[in-house]
DNA sequence: ATTCTAATGGCACTCGGTGCCAAAAATAAA
DNA sequence: TTTATTTTTGGCACCGAGTGCCATTAGAAT
């Protein structure tokens, strides 16, 4: 809500208001004027300031109602790095997941509505993506440490796009009903990707009919 | 390319163009100036129609270089309503996404350079999730109805989801290499999903720390 | 030729976003 | 206190995407 200045220390003139300042005006004009009957002019104007800051302070805005993500991308790679070793892959991350979707209660209605604008305006829907790329990259990391290939190959790549699938559909699910729980729901998504996708394995060598070997790895978690 | 107009039949103006022209036209002018630089104006300019027509043709700039994508859309519709209701969900789906994404060899450049436009720009690659949101449909409906859950419940949801990661994370390697070859591609980010997410599987009922059970469905494919 | 119909395309306008730059405000130096 | 330095602000003009409005155009039917 509000940053504290701890060193407003060197030179220059002050600033005349804060990201997340700016960030929680534009969440709650969104939120009950909607977000394409909300001009930029008049977010500026509800926090005093220029139009013209206000595109200092945010790229576009698209932007506004993320607020600051870095820190929260930062936090799950945090929580990748402490992960037990011995923890399988999909276990690790399931976890690194649900932490990082895990808010304070008195947070929850603030989050359930972010989240629902985020995933219902076309335009917002469509910009997160960029955002998403950035939390990918954070799985696709970890999980080319864990197999000891670049995270930009194919098996990282694959399992960062398949896990935010994955929290997409369970937020989907969870924004549908006011009572759901949404650690629930993550865990239930996981779960039946597992079902699915590890359906083809018991059959142990059964994904050979294709024949020829590939220059792409084949993790085993 | 070029439509045939099989029955012009009914009254008022004859069209100036075509749909598919005015993509073709827009596409190759992104390729070769880039996307951005090039303003719908000099498009309009290029096909000899006026701007506002342009609008009435294509909803916005960034729709122009997908060209049509509902006949593809149908296209994977039936390929999946002719699946073999024995063939494993996994099976199904990976054979129907390699179908969708083959295109004829003389069509590999072109094709080459529309997903490399889509995936590298990111106003595209922004804007494609909502067209991914129709093909994530078709695969939702296909999975709920072998589920015989609702298109809309988690386990479609969630499938359809991590499908378009895979296929996603199979474009971009794809468009590294210029001789890798799509369908194998495709066939090892399937199989890196599988490895993965099949983990946690084989000790079979592990998947019941978290204990009590759930209201969503948990599917055997 | 006239009427009907449907597509066209120009015009003006809104809104998001940017480059430019003078003015404001805060600190540091004199 | 005054002056110089530094940094942010915010106004202005401008661009490009997208829309509502409407007179015009061109083909088909009468």
């Amino acid at each position: 809500m509000n940053d504290i200045k701890p060193v407003p220390s060197r030179a220059g003139r002050g600033q005349a208001t804060s990201h997340s300042e700016l960030s929680q005006i534009a969440l709650h004009l969104f939120i009950d004027r909607g977000f394409d009957e909300t001009t930029v002019d008049e977010i500026a104007k509800a926090a005093g300031v220029g139009r013209r800051t206000l595109f200092r302070y945010f790229q576009t805005k698209n932007d506004l109602p993320w607020g600051n993500f870095d820190p929260l991308l930062d936090s799950m790679r945090m929580t990748l790095a402490r992960a037990d070793r011995n923890l399988p892959l999909i276990d690790a991350l399931r976890e690194a997941v649900i932490e990082f979707n895990s808010f304070p209660d008195d947070e929850r209605e603030m989050h359930r509505s972010r989240m629902r604008l985020l995933l219902s305006v076309p335009t917002l829907m469509a910009h997160s993506t960029l955002r998403y790329a950035e939390w990918r990259q954070v799985i696709a990391e970890f999980v080319a440490d864990r197999l000891d290939v670049r995270p930009h190959d194919l098996p990282p790549q694959t399992i960062a796009w398949a896990c935010l699938g994955i929290c997409l559909a369970a937020y989907e699910q969870w924004l549908e009903r006011d009572d759901a729980d949404l650690v629930k729901t993550f865990e239930v998504a996981f779960a039946n990707a597992e079902a699915v996708f590890g359906a083809a394995l018991p059959q142990q060598e059964s994904r050979h009919e294709s024949g020829r070997e590939s220059e792409h790895e084949s993790p085993r978690a």
